[in-house]
DNA sequence: CACCAGGCAAGTA
DNA sequence: TACTTGCATGGT
């Protein structure tokens, strides 16, 4: 176990409690979010996942029926949203070929075996599969984004060559391996983000791990 | 006006 | 392998 890993997780659960992440009705609506909120802010995909309810197209059956120009039109507040709407129907076509379309299915594969898998899908990055594993299907596997990336080269826990594999193995290999920790772990970087650590503006006032680096 | 947000793929050298 | 660029909206 990590002192350092662990001391800061204790710091941040403390100052700012339970995130109950992820923020989504279910499973499928995680998928969904997690391809949507590719470098985009999480407020303009809530309007984008709102509009796939009005129209409802937010199931499986209802994206893989729905013309790519609909999807496009619905999810457009969230950006990129030709890119985005190829890629939802990218993954539904892995989910229909591979788990007939079944989320129950997908989730009794082996962990690192369905990550290998989504991968492979064209539009599925390792922190769009990553926050699907550990979020949607509750898979023991840490997710790395680039509020982690930052916060812990500014703590001086990574290189700055240091890779998304080298990051998630650094919180694998050193806190306990349970979903619970891996979930409030990565919501509580993103909140501590959020607030105190912009890119070129680390606002360090007030940040609850000031007295750390 | 500039900069940022819970990335990824494709092109280039 | 290691950069660079396109994709795009909405908030500050």
């Amino acid at each position: 176990m990590n002192k350092r890993l662990t001391r800061i997780y204790r710091k941040l659960y403390a100052v700012f409690g339970p995130q109950c992440w992820w923020p989504a009705d279910t499973p499928f609506e995680v998928m969904v979010g997690a391809i949507l909120t590719q470098n985009t802010n999480w407020g303009n995909v809530e309007k984008a996942v709102a509009n796939l309810k009005k129209e409802k197209l937010l199931s499986p059956r209802g994206l893989l029926r729905a013309p790519l120009s609909k999807i496009a039109r619905s999810i457009r507040p969230s950006g990129y949203y030709n890119i985005k709407a190829g890629r939802l129907k990218e993954f539904l076509g892995f989910l229909c070929k591979s788990y007939q379309g079944s989320i129950k299915k997908m989730a009794s594969q082996d962990h690192w075996q369905l990550r290998r898998q989504l991968l492979a899908v064209k539009g599925i990055g390792e922190e769009t599969a990553d926050s699907i594993l550990l979020y949607s299907l509750s898979k023991p596997v840490f997710v790395v984004d680039a509020y982690t990336r930052r916060i812990l080269l500014r703590h001086r826990l990574i290189k700055k060559e240091a890779g998304y594999q080298d990051i998630q193995n650094l919180f694998m290999e050193n806190i306990k391996n349970r979903v619970k920790l891996f979930n409030e772990y990565h919501a509580l970087l993103v909140r501590l983000g959020k607030e105190f650590c912009f890119k070129n503006n680390p606002r360090c006032r007030g940040c609850p791990l000031e007295d750390e680096r």
